[in-house]
DNA sequence: AAGTCCCCAACGAACGTTCGATTGATAAAT
DNA sequence: ATTTATCAATCGAACGTTCGTTGGGGACTT
């Protein structure tokens, strides 16, 4: 049945080429390197992809539809604005962390591609921080945030999230679940005390 | 006068190369380019710096630099630990999101370095994070924090103002000064209004 | 005479990609 | 049932380009 095999091998290969590309960077992941590590000559790599540049594309744009979807299904529940924000909140740190190989390319990798497939994941990432704008908007509106301009409040979260691709680790002293708690703390109520001793 | 290789082309050198890496990427922008946008021949390069890396690193080696100089004398002051904390977060920020062309580079292109050169940036990188830690435990031994874990306050913060490099830009609708504000409100009181309605 | 500064031309290596051919399975035609 | 045609899947070999770098040689200053 021809489209269903190869659509796992190129599941297979996306899933060999991520960390390729997340550890060495994507100009530094040459086909040959990349033919070898999927066990594959390397001009068979074409019959799967047109270029290297749509391996990578097609890696984020997964990554990026996945988020999407989960994003707006949270959004789409109807609890309380604030109930909403904690569960944004706690799925997105969980998902990030969570997947750094591949969420590691979305952050650094952008200006990778090629103009077409980045102004398509350009819309995306507009029509995220969307869900996120309409969000905080209904924090703001029945005054559950304090004054703050929705995009600073938005972009802080996202740059808190994004870092950990830099430094987390699973199986270190904090585990998912935690990580995403101490953020939301963070985020929402800051790292000071708040019987505020000013000493 | 041998010996003396004019200080002010390599600084001038760098000045036009540091936002050709920042927009396009390392390995994207070739010596021929450089040589371009400089005005000069390409093999003229070789006369200031020893490679297209060495380019690289000493742009990124001098920002790193300058931000530990000025951390360290921040926390050198004998203020309470607490407008240290300020202190150091407003600089921070404002370093950051005031030469993100520079900065950009110290974030993103620690990957395209030679792996004597990254280990030197690895090592100073670990010396600014010990003296953020050093100050989260001053805070923390007196009560000011709360029981989070020190790393990943610290990190929270940096990816906070890392990130801005990616969105924010001088001439917005926010100023340098009130988004320094932002961050230390949210980072330190989070985006929650104290009087916890949880409607 | 020495050293700085610069250019022209070229080298060798690595890259992404293409071409042509071979294999094996499947489906259609005989 | 046997042949034929088709097409996915793979391969080895090579092409053309671009890259970082070097060698050699001029011009100007000290």
């Amino acid at each position: 049945m021809p489209g269903t095999k190869s659509q796992e091998k190129v599941k297979e290969i996306q899933a060999v080429v991520a960390p390729l590309f997340a550890s060495k960077g994507y100009h530094s992941t040459s086909m040959r390197e990349i033919a070898r590590e999927v066990g594959m000559n390397q001009s068979s790599l074409y019959h799967y992809f047109r270029g290297k540049e749509e391996i990578l594309f097609e890696i984020m744009n997964d990554a990026m539809d996945q988020a999407l979807i989960t994003l707006k299904q949270i959004c789409a529940t109807d609890l309380l604005p604030r109930d909403k924000l904690m569960n944004v909140l706690h799925f997105y740190t969980r998902y990030y962390a969570g997947d750094p190989e591949r969420l590691n390319l979305l952050v650094n990798e952008q200006q990778s591609l090629a103009p077409e497939h980045r102004r398509i994941l350009v819309e995306k990432e507009r029509e995220y921080v969307c869900i996120f704008k309409d969000l905080f908007g209904e924090l703001k509106r029945n005054r559950t945030t304090k004054e703050i301009p929705r995009s600073v409040a938005i972009f802080a979260f996202l740059g808190m999230v994004h870092y950990t691709i830099t430094w987390y680790r699973k199986g270190g002293p904090v585990d998912l679940e935690g990580l995403a708690d101490i953020f939301c703390e963070i985020f929402t109520r800051g790292i000071l005390r708040e019987d505020a001793a000013t000493t």
